[in-house]
DNA sequence: TTGTATGCGTTATCAT
DNA sequence: ATGATAACGCATACAA
């Protein structure tokens, strides 16, 4: 059953003129729906013949000719990390709404891979990319822009130039967690992370101890949980590890918190579970509380109570930015910063 | 700080022609890394001039003149499905190491969605495409190949005409499941189960039967589960809820099993809630076993003892064929069917 | 080794 | 209302 892989020559708007008798130019006006008029019978000729020669446009000579491109770039670290399909889901929706298609990349936090992947979108005419960037140095994509290229970026600022922003109050969620394990009574309360390199994981620890001092309690190294580790991975099973070592190391010190607040969800479940599997009960023995909302935090035993950082919405908004920065006729930078809200699960228990 | 949205000329080869004093012809042998010579002074010239230039080729003027793609399009049901995200990866890995980049989009399992994405691609001048295909009828698909596009298939299969696919025993995973839960002293096994509305669902209830069949326990519809609903919706939360309802289901039944085996992971995970918050003890009283394998199972309490599927291999596999189809100079039709394994974690008890 | 000229598939300008 | 033709940016056959 094999079949010649052999290159066919596809129908263009030249073969159709051929066979309608007529010319490329009203093939191309009734083809592509222009508003120039073109005669009923000549049309539908035009469109019958189409339909029959399995015609499709290229849209490369399209879009070459016209200058013009509906696809906007995405670049994300990780696709397998659960916030960002939510993330693509909500660019997707906007953009889907308008109109434009989206070309997706996983950077892997890798700066050659992130470089390589905006150099090959940009290659391929795309007009916006929205993109969570790994880079320090920017001197590459701030070129691009002074070209034409619009971006909104998102996760991780953007220092060296002016661009479109969509941040996220990571301090001001850090902050809500004290506040409202202190009003359920807790004041041992310990973070948990991994290592702080970066900025969002530095910025929730920021908000940790403007917690604590807001609630004038101190902040003590017995109980900051950072897991150490020979190489971070790209993946989930990762931070859980974290969580699982952080929770036996929590065990073993002999300062108990009352209440634990990990940097994100994944790392509380890992906690949870080791926790849990020594006996501790959660949240009779100890209380936990994440960060993210990331979907499966609902469906862990106990539901986790956590910080959301609305994925989905961070997601619409970049794309509503780029596109107005697209089709607007002119327009200013803009600048989002998005607020946390507290989800109130089962993970933390009211101490007083 | 704004910006005028000015059309900006980008730099071409005729451009740096021009200002390196040569033609376009010898501007496009350097820049293109063409293998025809070219002298060592006018080569260095033209670089020269390209960087100052700030020079980036339009791909869409190559790949129209050369009429090759270097980029495959793939299809998906929903990007928040954990499983997909893995089986892209796979994908990725696969097209990077061959040079490829891959177009990714959502179908929603909507056959409009699916089909405009297609042709979109097709459009595009993509030469293959991996994908999840919802449609029924695809004689749309169809012609397509005919003129020249591959496809790989996988998750459901594609029965009107011959091309690749990669499938997934998901007969023999359901039998594994009975088979295991047999060989811990089961004899009450339930089938818990959305609508059984797609071929994947069917097959695993018919290794359910299978299994039971080759167990000698007759099949009992006391024991089969299928959660009902006003309509179903793409998301994972969708299937949680089911399991919670069936837990429900379960526990106001006279006869209780002693295991449940669930069509996927997220539904077991909603039976493990559902159970567990009626005080019904996991796997101590009742045992649960998923379907899948998705990262997550791992992490919940207890750990879920499930079925894999291996999402990444399935990518990596698709991709595999897919480029060897592209690139070899004639190819049979190929088609894989990937095998599933067992999981042990915690959440079946031996009852013996 | 270099340059000229043509064509990839499309749209748009300008006659008619 | 229609058609001839140029142009988009690039690669290449061919001539030099």
């Amino acid at each position: 059953m094999g079949k010649q892989n052999q290159t066919i020559k596809k129908a263009t708007i030249y073969d159709i003129a051929q066979k309608a008798g007529t010319s490329t130019a009203t093939v191309s006006r009734v083809l592509s729906n222009s508003s120039y008029p073109t005669s009923r019978e000549i049309r539908k000729k035009v469109l019958d013949t189409a339909q029959k020669m399995n015609y499709t446009p290229n849209l490369l000579g399209r879009m070459l000719k016209k200058n013009e491109s509906r696809d906007i770039g995405v670049i994300i670290p990780n696709i397998s990390n659960p916030f960002y399909p939510q993330l693509v889901l909500g660019i997707e929706t906007e953009a889907k709404k308008h109109g434009f298609n989206i070309l997706l990349c996983n950077s892997f936090r890798d700066v050659s891979n992130e470089k390589k992947y905006i150099e090959s979108m940009y290659q391929k005419q795309v007009k916006g990319i929205i993109l969570s960037t790994i880079s320090e140095e920017h001197g590459f994509l701030k070129k691009l822009c002074e070209n034409g290229l619009k971006i909104v970026g998102f996760d991780q600022n953007i220092e060296d130039f002016q661009c479109n922003k969509i941040s996220f109050d990571f301090t001001a969620g850090g902050m809500m967690a004290v506040d409202y394990l202190v009003s359920m009574g807790h004041k041992k309360i310990a973070f948990a992370t991994s290592p702080l390199t970066r900025r969002s994981r530095r910025e929730i620890f920021d908000g940790y101890k403007l917690g604590l001092m807001k609630n004038n309690i101190e902040f003590s190294a017995d109980y900051l949980y950072v897991a150490e580790l020979e190489k971070e991975v790209e993946n989930g099973t990762f931070e859980f590890e974290n969580g699982i070592k952080i929770a036996r190391k929590c065990l073993a010190s002999k300062k108990l918190p009352t209440g634990i607040f990990a940097v994100n969800d994944v790392t509380a479940m890992g906690i949870m579970h080791g926790l849990l599997s020594s006996g501790v009960k959660i949240p009779e023995d100890i209380s936990v509380i994440g960060f993210d909302n990331i979907e499966f935090s609902a469906m862990v035993n106990p539901p986790l109570t956590t910080i959301n950082q609305p994925a989905f919405e961070t997601g619409r908004l970049a794309c509503k930015v780029l596109i107005e920065n697209l089709e607007g006729d002119e327009s200013d930078y803009v600048s989002f910063k998005l607020e946390p809200s507290l989800v109130q699960r089962e993970s933390v228990r009211n101490v007083k």
